[in-house]
DNA sequence: CCATTCCATTAAAACGTGTTAGCGGAATTT
DNA sequence: AAATTCCGCTAACACGTTTTAATGGAATGG
């Protein structure tokens, strides 16, 4: 009961299994007439393929892994729906895993994911050791690096300028006038993290000025608004308030935002600020958020054609380091002070 | 080469294959000493378990699947988190399909699911038609209605009260003195939807007034925060305005609200407004937003509780139909107009 | 010391599919 | 008409694991 197999199915159809198996891999080994009647005792039957069994003969499954660091950031979610629309338009199926940022997490969805035997893994890495995925691709399992750039030239990855990034904000804010200005960002062990720090401050000498003077960097042990307003909880205690914010996350954007406006700090009159990745929320918030826009939906889509290209043609199959480049969009929250 | 077989391992350790495969599965059964042996030859030689030969045999798999509506809702996000954390802790695999409101779509990713032998599959379905999964659980695979009631007592589904939340929120309009209220919805094919809005009518009833004097309902065929900005301005082109806006969704709430602002509409002078939902950026927005919270997490790690322990204990498990309540999250937005 | 029980281990048979080599017959060429 | 090529199909094995029945040896009881 309940499983029908492909032997019942060649019964049926009056032809032998491995006619029926052609029929569905290889659908011109077999004649017309005989695929017809194959594929009326498959509906008849309700036949659908042992994925499993399937995957043990190829040698090969038709799924792919995709371990994010937090599911729970808009980013990810519209890179992961990027991910899963163009995998699943080529059959493949997405197994998610959430590393949450801990590092011991993120083993262990690598090893669930290669028991599964997937064809390939999409990863945003918690650490920057690219050794690690070297056990993987032994295996034959490929791997791209998601929003984190490949180190070797034999690894796939597509990324999103980050220095650049994070020059293009500062920049904008030090064109507004802003002389007093605070990156504030998440841990420094993320490498986005630096990236940005590293473009701002990049900014700050391309405009003939001293990062000392200018440029302050407070790093928040998270990157949520519930960050976001601690950090300006902390401002306001500390007395001096800067005259724009750079934050490396529209999260910690959103909190910064209304812990300063509870207090009735005035946005962009008192303080400018810009965020980092285009939330679909910024433009919705209190003063709608100036950010820079990361095309995540598209790095889904790239990152998914790239693996499914290793996987399927690799000979063919030439590595790429993909970088897209961000944009600047200005809204109210660093327009000039009314 | 790469693939490592429990062959070899038990070559390595002296053994017989069938010994490995104990040591693996049931670890009572083999002696210490030579599972210590065992465990050293799997490290020596990096052996992981081949996921599909174990399924094929053993005839079930360590994964469930995972449908969604929306990925890119955050209510849904939050739910599948809840679901990746619960099954990753109990050594199960999340396949995620997003069915994008397609019912075609929907199909494919169940068929994908079936050919995988996902143990179980936790659906949020884009109709009603009970008889849909009836296929699915012929093939010993399982099925959680999340976010949805089930019709039958042999299904277990995970929802949360949609007409008491409906009802929840146009009282509180109520009581707060609005008496032209206007419910802004998605599409009433949507059961949510509807059920939201007849929790609206049953408020207005149970205050003693007539719905057809009070509410006004308009469906707009996303639930977007563009849809709600459109919302906005058509309210704004037939010149009268509501005194009370009660949103089935946040992101309409969002979008709706940044429109009425940007026409100099005060929020809740003029117009008060309440969303559904309570995802994170209510908080954060222009007037912070009065919201029904449900809790989304938790919804997903109920539903993983009981699709694993249907799977796991297929003769005892009772099906269970759960409902949780919503909760009133009161914030400016529907503050006493100043 | 023999009979019994018990324990740890093994050999071998599945699970459902993909693939390879080969077979018979029809179509084509000599 | 015989020889060759081609086409559509089949038989049978292999993939890596789990599981059942069987095996041998140690421990126990009479």
């Amino acid at each position: 009961m309940g499983t029908v197999t492909i032997k019942e199915v060649a019964q049926r159809a009056g032809v032998s299994p491995g006619t029926v198996s052609n029929a569905l891999n290889r659908p011109e080994l077999v004649a017309p007439a005989t695929r017809e009647r194959v594929e009326e005792a498959i509906r008849e039957l309700g036949f659908v393929r042992h994925g499993s069994a399937s995957t043990l003969r190829a040698g090969h499954s038709r799924t792919i892994g995709l371990s994010v660091m937090d599911i729970g950031n808009p980013f990810f979610t519209d890179v992961a729906a990027g991910v899963e629309e163009t995998a699943s338009a080529l059959g493949y199926a997405v197994i998610l895993g959430n590393s949450a940022g801990s590092l011991e997490k993120e083993e262990r969805n690598l090893h669930v994911l290669a028991e599964q035997r997937v064809r390939g893994v999409l990863i945003t890495p918690s650490d920057d050791d690219p050794a690690r995925f070297d056990r993987l691709r032994e295996r034959g399992i490929s791997v791209v690096l998601v929003d984190h750039p490949a180190h070797r030239p034999d690894q796939c990855s597509v990324t999103v300028n980050g220095e650049g990034g994070g020059q293009m904000a500062t920049s904008h804010l030090l064109e507004r006038g802003s002389r007093r200005i605070c990156h504030l960002t998440g841990p420094l062990t993320i490498r986005q993290c630096r990236e940005r720090a590293t473009g701002a401050r990049r900014a700050v000498l391309a405009a003939g000025l001293d990062p000392a003077d200018v440029l302050e960097v407070v790093a928040m042990p998270a990157m949520t608004a519930r960050a976001g307003q601690v950090a300006a909880e902390r401002m306001l205690a500390a007395g001096r308030l800067p005259e724009a914010v750079f934050c490396a996350n529209d999260l910690l954007a959103l909190g910064l935002l209304r812990g300063l406006l509870l207090a009735g700090v005035r946005v962009p009159g008192d303080v400018a600020l810009i965020g980092y990745d285009d939330i679909d929320f910024t433009a919705a918030s209190a003063v709608s958020l100036s950010s820079i826009r990361q095309p995540a939906h598209r790095l889904g889509q790239i990152a998914t054609e790239l693996l499914l290209d290793e996987c399927d043609n690799p000979d063919t199959h030439a590595h790429r380091q993909i970088m897209f480049q961000p944009e600047l969009v200005v809204r109210e929250s660093t327009g000039s002070p009314r």
